[in-house]
DNA sequence: TAGATTGTTAATCGATTAACAATC
DNA sequence: TAGATTGTTAATCGATTAACAATC
Protein backbone atom coordinates (compact mmCIF):
# COMPACT_ATOMS: atom_id res chain seq x y z
CA UNK A 1 0.00 0.00 0.00
CA UNK A 2 2.67 2.32 0.80
CA UNK A 3 4.08 4.49 -1.98
CA UNK A 4 7.34 3.85 -2.75
CA UNK A 5 9.11 7.56 -2.82
CA UNK A 6 7.48 9.54 0.16
CA UNK A 7 9.40 12.79 0.38
CA UNK A 8 11.09 13.93 3.38
CA UNK A 9 8.57 17.03 3.87
CA UNK A 10 6.21 13.83 4.41
CA UNK A 11 7.76 12.55 6.87
CA UNK A 12 8.94 15.04 8.88
CA UNK A 13 4.84 15.74 9.32
CA UNK A 14 4.26 12.50 10.59
CA UNK A 15 5.47 13.14 14.33
CA UNK A 16 3.66 16.55 14.52
CA UNK A 17 -0.11 14.41 13.74
CA UNK A 18 0.87 12.12 16.05
CA UNK A 19 1.56 14.37 18.77
CA UNK A 20 -2.14 16.14 17.94
CA UNK A 21 -3.97 13.02 17.25
CA UNK A 22 -2.54 11.86 21.31
CA UNK A 23 -4.05 15.35 22.47
CA UNK A 24 -7.54 14.34 20.57
CA UNK A 25 -7.40 11.29 22.01
CA UNK A 26 -6.61 12.98 25.56
CA UNK A 27 -9.43 14.67 25.40
CA UNK A 28 -11.76 11.69 24.88
CA UNK A 29 -12.24 12.74 20.87
CA UNK A 30 -13.12 9.87 19.36
CA UNK A 31 -13.34 10.63 15.17
CA UNK A 32 -12.17 14.12 13.14
CA UNK A 33 -12.35 14.67 9.41
CA UNK A 34 -9.62 15.98 7.44
CA UNK A 35 -10.69 19.76 7.57
CA UNK A 36 -11.14 20.08 11.28
CA UNK A 37 -7.86 18.50 12.16
CA UNK A 38 -6.27 21.03 9.21
CA UNK A 39 -8.08 23.91 11.36
CA UNK A 40 -5.96 22.83 14.52
CA UNK A 41 -3.06 22.15 12.97
CA UNK A 42 -3.11 25.06 10.63
CA UNK A 43 -2.64 23.35 7.56
CA UNK A 44 -4.96 22.45 4.89
CA UNK A 45 -7.34 19.05 4.72
CA UNK A 46 -5.81 18.33 0.84
CA UNK A 47 -2.38 18.30 2.25
CA UNK A 48 -3.38 16.11 5.48
CA UNK A 49 -5.00 13.58 3.16
CA UNK A 50 -2.57 13.74 0.52
CA UNK A 51 0.05 13.10 3.64
CA UNK A 52 -2.13 9.71 5.49
CA UNK A 53 -2.73 8.88 1.56
CA UNK A 54 0.77 8.25 0.86
CA UNK A 55 0.91 5.24 3.51
CA UNK A 56 -2.62 4.03 3.31
CA UNK A 57 -6.12 4.59 3.08
CA UNK A 58 -6.78 5.33 6.87
CA UNK A 59 -10.40 7.47 6.80
CA UNK A 60 -13.50 6.56 5.53
CA UNK A 61 -15.63 8.43 3.06
CA UNK A 62 -18.60 10.33 4.71
CA UNK A 63 -16.84 9.89 8.10
CA UNK A 64 -13.40 11.02 8.33
CA UNK A 65 -10.82 9.05 10.45
CA UNK A 66 -11.10 7.65 13.59
CA UNK A 67 -8.26 9.23 16.07
CA UNK A 68 -7.21 6.18 17.97
CA UNK A 69 -7.02 4.31 14.94
CA UNK A 70 -5.25 6.55 12.65
CA UNK A 71 -2.62 7.31 15.44
CA UNK A 72 -1.86 4.16 15.73
CA UNK A 73 -0.90 3.28 12.38
CA UNK A 74 1.08 6.47 12.12
CA UNK A 75 3.01 5.26 15.47
CA UNK A 76 3.43 1.90 13.09
CA UNK A 77 4.74 3.87 10.12
CA UNK A 78 7.46 5.80 12.14
CA UNK A 79 8.53 2.32 14.28
CA UNK A 80 7.29 3.41 17.55
CA UNK A 81 5.80 -0.26 18.19
CA UNK A 82 9.44 -1.31 17.37
CA UNK A 83 11.58 -1.28 20.49
CA UNK A 84 15.37 -0.82 19.57
CA UNK A 85 18.10 -0.32 21.78
CA UNK A 86 20.35 3.29 22.49
CA UNK A 87 23.25 4.34 23.95
CA UNK A 88 24.37 8.12 24.89
CA UNK A 89 27.87 9.14 23.99
CA UNK A 90 29.38 11.51 26.01
CA UNK A 91 28.05 12.51 29.61
CA UNK A 92 28.66 16.11 29.59
CA UNK A 93 25.89 18.73 30.04
CA UNK A 94 23.82 17.99 26.93
CA UNK A 95 24.38 14.06 27.43
CA UNK A 96 22.79 14.40 31.18
CA UNK A 97 19.69 16.59 29.70
CA UNK A 98 19.21 13.96 26.73
CA UNK A 99 18.97 11.55 29.34
CA UNK A 100 16.94 13.13 31.80
CA UNK A 101 14.77 14.69 30.07
CA UNK A 102 13.95 12.29 26.69
CA UNK A 103 11.48 9.28 27.72
CA UNK A 104 12.93 7.07 25.17
CA UNK A 105 10.32 4.45 25.65
CA UNK A 106 7.50 6.52 24.76
CA UNK A 107 9.25 6.48 21.25
CA UNK A 108 10.60 2.71 20.80
CA UNK A 109 13.56 3.04 22.00
CA UNK A 110 15.37 1.69 25.63
CA UNK A 111 18.06 3.31 26.63
CA UNK A 112 20.57 0.58 27.90
CA UNK A 113 23.95 2.88 28.07
CA UNK A 114 26.03 6.39 28.55
CA UNK A 115 29.71 6.36 28.00
CA UNK A 116 32.03 9.19 28.26
CA UNK A 117 35.86 8.82 27.24
CA UNK A 118 36.78 10.66 30.85
CA UNK A 119 37.72 8.61 33.25
CA UNK A 120 36.63 11.02 35.82
CA UNK A 121 33.21 10.47 34.61
CA UNK A 122 33.03 6.53 34.55
CA UNK A 123 31.25 4.64 37.51
CA UNK A 124 28.88 8.18 37.78
CA UNK A 125 25.18 7.22 37.22
CA UNK A 126 22.36 9.27 35.22
CA UNK A 127 18.62 8.47 36.54
CA UNK A 128 20.34 4.81 37.45
CA UNK A 129 22.50 4.23 34.92
CA UNK A 130 26.04 3.86 34.85
CA UNK A 131 28.21 5.86 32.96
CA UNK A 132 30.47 3.72 31.55
CA UNK A 133 34.17 4.59 29.27
CA UNK A 134 34.14 4.19 26.52
CA UNK A 135 36.73 1.65 26.44
CA UNK A 136 34.12 -0.89 27.22
CA UNK A 137 31.96 0.27 24.27
CA UNK A 138 32.94 -3.24 21.72
CA UNK A 139 32.21 -5.28 24.99
CA UNK A 140 28.94 -3.75 25.58
CA UNK A 141 27.82 -3.59 22.09
CA UNK A 142 28.27 -7.34 22.07
CA UNK A 143 26.28 -7.94 24.60
CA UNK A 144 23.76 -6.00 24.17
CA UNK A 145 23.22 -5.01 19.79
CA UNK A 146 22.15 -1.15 20.24
CA UNK A 147 21.36 0.05 16.89
CA UNK A 148 21.38 3.78 17.79
CA UNK A 149 23.21 6.33 19.47
CA UNK A 150 22.93 9.51 20.49
CA UNK A 151 26.10 11.94 19.61
CA UNK A 152 26.18 14.31 22.33
CA UNK A 153 30.19 15.23 22.10
CA UNK A 154 32.42 17.77 20.71
CA UNK A 155 33.19 17.93 16.78
CA UNK A 156 36.99 16.59 17.50
CA UNK A 157 36.70 12.82 18.40
CA UNK A 158 33.50 12.46 16.90
CA UNK A 159 34.69 10.80 13.60
CA UNK A 160 36.80 8.03 15.49
CA UNK A 161 33.93 7.27 18.02
CA UNK A 162 30.96 6.75 14.73
CA UNK A 163 33.24 4.81 12.99
CA UNK A 164 34.07 2.39 16.00
CA UNK A 165 30.11 2.17 16.79
CA UNK A 166 29.52 1.35 13.01
CA UNK A 167 32.20 -1.80 13.11
CA UNK A 168 30.37 -2.70 16.38
CA UNK A 169 26.34 -2.37 14.43
CA UNK A 170 25.49 0.60 15.54
CA UNK A 171 23.98 2.87 12.43
CA UNK A 172 21.18 5.24 13.37
CA UNK A 173 23.02 8.78 14.89
CA UNK A 174 20.92 11.23 16.66
CA UNK A 175 23.88 14.25 16.61
CA UNK A 176 24.23 16.96 18.35
CA UNK A 177 27.72 17.06 17.60
CA UNK A 178 28.80 19.70 14.64
CA UNK A 179 30.57 16.82 13.24
CA UNK A 180 28.95 16.16 10.01
CA UNK A 181 28.40 12.24 9.37
CA UNK A 182 27.20 11.78 6.07
CA UNK A 183 30.39 13.46 4.83
CA UNK A 184 32.75 10.52 5.69
CA UNK A 185 29.95 7.55 6.43
CA UNK A 186 27.30 8.00 3.59
CA UNK A 187 25.08 5.31 4.27
CA UNK A 188 24.93 6.21 7.34
CA UNK A 189 21.79 6.62 9.13
CA UNK A 190 21.93 10.34 10.43
CA UNK A 191 19.45 12.79 12.08
CA UNK A 192 21.04 15.92 12.58
CA UNK A 193 20.10 18.59 15.90
CA UNK A 194 21.63 21.65 15.18
CA UNK A 195 20.94 23.33 18.00
CA UNK A 196 22.54 26.70 17.44
CA UNK A 197 21.07 26.68 13.81
CA UNK A 198 18.16 27.57 15.40
CA UNK A 199 18.66 29.60 17.03
CA UNK A 200 20.47 31.76 14.21
CA UNK A 201 17.08 31.42 12.21
CA UNK A 202 15.23 32.82 15.15
CA UNK A 203 17.55 35.81 15.62
CA UNK A 204 17.00 36.64 12.13
CA UNK A 205 13.23 36.36 12.17
CA UNK A 206 13.28 38.46 15.21
CA UNK A 207 15.88 40.74 13.36
CA UNK A 208 13.35 41.22 10.62
CA UNK A 209 10.93 41.82 12.80
CA UNK A 210 12.18 44.59 14.63
CA UNK A 211 13.47 46.38 11.76
CA UNK A 212 9.98 46.11 10.57
CA UNK A 213 8.77 48.05 13.43
CA UNK A 214 11.17 50.48 13.33
CA UNK B 1 19.53 45.09 -2.50
CA UNK B 2 17.89 42.41 -0.31
CA UNK B 3 15.12 40.41 -2.19
CA UNK B 4 11.49 40.77 -0.55
CA UNK B 5 10.19 37.60 0.06
CA UNK B 6 13.29 35.41 0.97
CA UNK B 7 11.67 31.81 1.56
CA UNK B 8 12.15 29.67 4.99
CA UNK B 9 14.41 27.57 2.31
CA UNK B 10 17.33 29.88 2.45
CA UNK B 11 17.27 30.93 5.55
CA UNK B 12 17.73 27.66 7.42
CA UNK B 13 20.45 27.28 4.87
CA UNK B 14 22.47 30.49 5.82
CA UNK B 15 23.95 28.93 9.69
CA UNK B 16 25.50 26.00 8.11
CA UNK B 17 27.08 28.58 5.07
CA UNK B 18 28.39 30.12 8.67
CA UNK B 19 29.11 27.15 9.91
CA UNK B 20 31.24 25.88 6.97
CA UNK B 21 32.62 29.58 6.27
CA UNK B 22 34.07 29.38 9.84
CA UNK B 23 35.91 26.30 9.94
CA UNK B 24 37.50 27.10 6.07
CA UNK B 25 38.74 30.84 8.16
CA UNK B 26 40.27 28.05 10.83
CA UNK B 27 41.90 26.43 7.62
CA UNK B 28 43.46 29.41 6.41
CA UNK B 29 41.78 29.46 3.36
CA UNK B 30 40.90 33.31 2.28
CA UNK B 31 39.11 32.18 -1.23
CA UNK B 32 36.65 29.94 -2.36
CA UNK B 33 34.14 29.53 -5.59
CA UNK B 34 30.77 28.36 -5.15
CA UNK B 35 31.72 24.95 -6.71
CA UNK B 36 34.37 24.15 -4.64
CA UNK B 37 31.64 24.56 -0.83
CA UNK B 38 28.95 23.14 -3.12
CA UNK B 39 31.61 19.88 -3.05
CA UNK B 40 32.14 20.52 0.36
CA UNK B 41 28.65 20.81 1.38
CA UNK B 42 27.08 18.38 -0.88
CA UNK B 43 24.90 20.84 -2.51
CA UNK B 44 24.54 22.44 -5.74
CA UNK B 45 26.84 25.36 -6.95
CA UNK B 46 23.75 26.89 -8.25
CA UNK B 47 22.49 26.66 -5.08
CA UNK B 48 24.92 28.97 -3.44
CA UNK B 49 24.76 31.22 -5.59
CA UNK B 50 20.85 31.69 -5.96
CA UNK B 51 20.79 31.75 -2.04
CA UNK B 52 23.48 34.68 -1.70
CA UNK B 53 21.93 36.66 -4.29
CA UNK B 54 18.90 37.01 -2.23
CA UNK B 55 21.04 39.03 -0.02
CA UNK B 56 23.25 40.78 -2.57
CA UNK B 57 26.24 40.18 -4.51
CA UNK B 58 29.03 39.12 -2.45
CA UNK B 59 31.47 37.66 -5.27
CA UNK B 60 33.51 38.66 -7.49
CA UNK B 61 33.38 37.55 -11.15
CA UNK B 62 36.46 34.83 -12.21
CA UNK B 63 37.52 34.96 -8.76
CA UNK B 64 34.74 33.68 -5.99
CA UNK B 65 34.05 34.72 -2.25
CA UNK B 66 36.62 36.56 0.15
CA UNK B 67 35.63 33.71 3.12
CA UNK B 68 36.02 36.27 5.27
CA UNK B 69 33.84 38.83 3.82
CA UNK B 70 31.62 36.21 2.83
CA UNK B 71 31.04 34.99 6.52
CA UNK B 72 30.81 38.55 8.18
CA UNK B 73 28.04 39.21 5.44
CA UNK B 74 25.79 36.43 7.01
CA UNK B 75 26.46 37.28 10.53
CA UNK B 76 24.99 40.66 9.92
CA UNK B 77 22.05 38.79 7.58
CA UNK B 78 21.26 36.89 10.45
CA UNK B 79 21.95 39.19 13.36
CA UNK B 80 24.69 38.24 15.24
CA UNK B 81 26.73 41.30 15.29
CA UNK B 82 23.83 42.87 17.45
CA UNK B 83 23.16 41.91 20.87
CA UNK B 84 20.01 41.51 22.59
CA UNK B 85 19.57 40.06 26.30
CA UNK B 86 17.50 36.23 26.40
CA UNK B 87 16.03 34.76 29.56
CA UNK B 88 15.73 31.30 30.25
CA UNK B 89 12.04 29.87 31.58
CA UNK B 90 12.77 26.47 33.38
CA UNK B 91 15.79 25.53 35.44
CA UNK B 92 15.29 22.02 35.04
CA UNK B 93 17.35 19.51 33.21
CA UNK B 94 17.00 20.68 29.75
CA UNK B 95 17.22 24.65 31.04
CA UNK B 96 20.45 24.12 32.83
CA UNK B 97 21.85 22.42 29.66
CA UNK B 98 21.21 24.92 27.35
CA UNK B 99 22.31 27.67 29.99
CA UNK B 100 25.83 25.51 30.36
CA UNK B 101 25.71 24.52 26.40
CA UNK B 102 25.24 27.11 24.22
CA UNK B 103 27.42 29.61 24.26
CA UNK B 104 25.14 32.05 23.50
CA UNK B 105 27.69 35.18 22.99
CA UNK B 106 28.79 34.12 19.82
CA UNK B 107 25.42 34.13 18.33
CA UNK B 108 24.67 37.52 19.49
CA UNK B 109 22.38 37.41 22.93
CA UNK B 110 23.75 37.77 26.34
CA UNK B 111 22.18 35.08 28.75
CA UNK B 112 21.02 37.70 31.26
CA UNK B 113 18.69 35.92 33.79
CA UNK B 114 17.17 31.99 34.32
CA UNK B 115 13.62 31.91 35.95
CA UNK B 116 11.47 28.94 37.63
CA UNK B 117 8.15 28.74 38.94
CA UNK B 118 9.14 25.95 41.78
CA UNK B 119 10.83 28.10 44.55
CA UNK B 120 13.15 25.47 45.63
CA UNK B 121 15.19 26.82 42.83
CA UNK B 122 15.50 30.30 43.62
CA UNK B 123 18.56 31.43 44.63
CA UNK B 124 20.55 28.50 43.20
CA UNK B 125 22.65 29.48 40.41
CA UNK B 126 23.58 27.84 36.82
CA UNK B 127 26.82 28.78 35.06
CA UNK B 128 27.20 31.85 37.64
CA UNK B 129 23.60 32.98 36.80
CA UNK B 130 21.14 33.22 39.61
CA UNK B 131 17.48 31.07 39.42
CA UNK B 132 14.91 33.71 39.78
CA UNK B 133 11.20 33.07 41.15
CA UNK B 134 9.06 33.97 37.98
CA UNK B 135 7.22 36.16 40.43
CA UNK B 136 10.54 38.68 39.72
CA UNK B 137 9.99 38.79 35.72
CA UNK B 138 8.13 42.07 35.67
CA UNK B 139 10.94 43.71 37.52
CA UNK B 140 13.74 42.20 35.80
CA UNK B 141 12.10 42.77 32.58
CA UNK B 142 11.58 46.43 33.25
CA UNK B 143 14.87 46.77 34.35
CA UNK B 144 16.76 44.88 32.07
CA UNK B 145 14.49 44.59 28.47
CA UNK B 146 15.47 41.12 27.21
CA UNK B 147 13.97 40.35 23.81
CA UNK B 148 13.97 37.06 23.76
CA UNK B 149 12.66 33.89 26.39
CA UNK B 150 13.87 30.33 26.15
CA UNK B 151 10.93 27.92 26.72
CA UNK B 152 12.63 25.25 29.34
CA UNK B 153 8.99 24.08 30.77
CA UNK B 154 6.33 21.77 30.40
CA UNK B 155 3.43 22.82 27.90
CA UNK B 156 0.74 23.21 31.06
CA UNK B 157 1.87 26.13 32.16
CA UNK B 158 3.45 27.98 28.44
CA UNK B 159 0.38 29.80 27.57
CA UNK B 160 0.27 31.89 30.82
CA UNK B 161 4.18 32.33 30.65
CA UNK B 162 4.16 33.64 27.27
CA UNK B 163 0.96 35.55 27.28
CA UNK B 164 3.18 37.70 30.58
CA UNK B 165 6.21 38.01 29.17
CA UNK B 166 5.06 39.55 25.32
CA UNK B 167 3.23 42.28 28.00
CA UNK B 168 6.39 42.45 29.10
CA UNK B 169 8.16 43.03 25.69
CA UNK B 170 9.77 39.75 25.09
CA UNK B 171 8.23 38.81 21.78
CA UNK B 172 10.94 36.53 20.15
CA UNK B 173 10.43 32.26 21.36
CA UNK B 174 13.18 29.37 21.01
CA UNK B 175 10.74 26.97 21.70
CA UNK B 176 11.87 23.54 23.21
CA UNK B 177 7.99 22.79 25.11
CA UNK B 178 5.56 21.59 23.05
CA UNK B 179 2.95 24.14 23.29
CA UNK B 180 1.82 25.44 20.24
CA UNK B 181 2.50 29.54 20.82
CA UNK B 182 1.39 30.15 17.21
CA UNK B 183 -1.49 28.94 18.05
CA UNK B 184 -2.91 31.88 20.18
CA UNK B 185 -0.11 34.05 19.71
CA UNK B 186 0.38 34.34 15.61
CA UNK B 187 2.45 37.33 15.63
CA UNK B 188 4.97 36.17 17.87
CA UNK B 189 8.62 35.21 16.69
CA UNK B 190 9.00 31.49 17.26
CA UNK B 191 11.30 28.92 16.70
CA UNK B 192 10.62 25.56 17.79
CA UNK B 193 12.78 22.93 18.64
CA UNK B 194 11.05 19.55 19.03
CA UNK B 195 13.24 17.12 20.19
CA UNK B 196 10.78 14.13 20.22
CA UNK B 197 9.56 15.19 16.75
CA UNK B 198 13.28 14.48 15.58
CA UNK B 199 13.43 11.23 17.57
CA UNK B 200 10.35 10.04 15.57
CA UNK B 201 11.57 11.00 12.24
CA UNK B 202 15.01 9.06 12.95
CA UNK B 203 13.31 6.02 14.34
CA UNK B 204 11.41 5.92 10.53
CA UNK B 205 14.94 6.46 8.01
CA UNK B 206 16.43 3.93 10.83
CA UNK B 207 13.34 1.57 10.40
CA UNK B 208 12.97 1.74 6.70
CA UNK B 209 16.95 1.12 6.29
CA UNK B 210 16.72 -2.28 8.36
CA UNK B 211 13.63 -3.49 6.16
CA UNK B 212 15.41 -2.73 3.11
CA UNK B 213 18.11 -4.89 4.75
CA UNK B 214 15.74 -7.98 5.31
C1' DT C 1 43.52 39.43 -23.40
C1' DA C 2 42.00 34.72 -21.95
C1' DG C 3 40.19 32.10 -18.26
C1' DA C 4 37.38 31.73 -14.50
C1' DT C 5 33.45 32.38 -11.97
C1' DT C 6 29.80 35.19 -10.68
C1' DG C 7 24.88 37.03 -11.07
C1' DT C 8 20.68 36.15 -13.24
C1' DT C 9 17.35 34.33 -16.38
C1' DA C 10 15.12 30.18 -18.06
C1' DA C 11 13.93 25.22 -17.52
C1' DT C 12 12.94 21.55 -14.58
C1' DC C 13 11.47 19.34 -10.81
C1' DG C 14 8.82 18.52 -6.66
C1' DA C 15 5.50 19.81 -3.27
C1' DT C 16 1.19 21.93 -2.19
C1' DT C 17 -3.45 23.06 -3.20
C1' DA C 18 -7.78 22.56 -5.62
C1' DA C 19 -11.29 19.85 -7.60
C1' DC C 20 -14.18 16.06 -7.97
C1' DA C 21 -15.54 11.34 -8.59
C1' DA C 22 -15.91 7.36 -5.49
C1' DT C 23 -18.13 5.64 -1.56
C1' DC C 24 -19.46 5.11 3.13
C1' DT D 1 -31.27 7.70 -0.13
C1' DA D 2 -28.89 12.21 0.81
C1' DG D 3 -25.01 14.22 2.95
C1' DA D 4 -20.48 14.08 4.10
C1' DT D 5 -15.87 13.24 3.47
C1' DT D 6 -12.40 10.49 1.69
C1' DG D 7 -8.92 9.05 -1.98
C1' DT D 8 -6.95 10.59 -6.09
C1' DT D 9 -6.18 13.14 -10.25
C1' DA D 10 -5.21 17.65 -12.17
C1' DA D 11 -3.61 22.49 -11.60
C1' DT D 12 -0.79 25.62 -9.32
C1' DC D 13 2.83 27.20 -6.96
C1' DG D 14 7.53 27.41 -5.29
C1' DA D 15 12.14 25.74 -5.00
C1' DT D 16 16.06 23.76 -7.25
C1' DT D 17 18.98 23.13 -11.10
C1' DA D 18 20.87 24.34 -15.55
C1' DA D 19 22.55 27.57 -18.77
C1' DC D 20 24.82 31.53 -20.15
C1' DA D 21 25.79 36.37 -20.65
C1' DA D 22 28.22 39.75 -17.80
C1' DT D 23 32.53 40.87 -15.88
C1' DC D 24 36.49 40.61 -13.01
Amino acid sequence: MQKDNISKSVIRRLPRYYRFLGGLLKQGITKISSRELSEMMRLTASQIRQDLNCFGGFGQQGYGYNVAELRGEIAKILGLDVTEKVIIIGAGNLGRAITMHIDFAKYGYELSGIFDSNAAKENGDISGITVMHTDRLADFCSANSPTMAVLCIPRAGAKEIVEKLRELGVNAFWNFSHYDILFDFPDAIVENVHLTDSLMTLSYAAKRSSDDTE
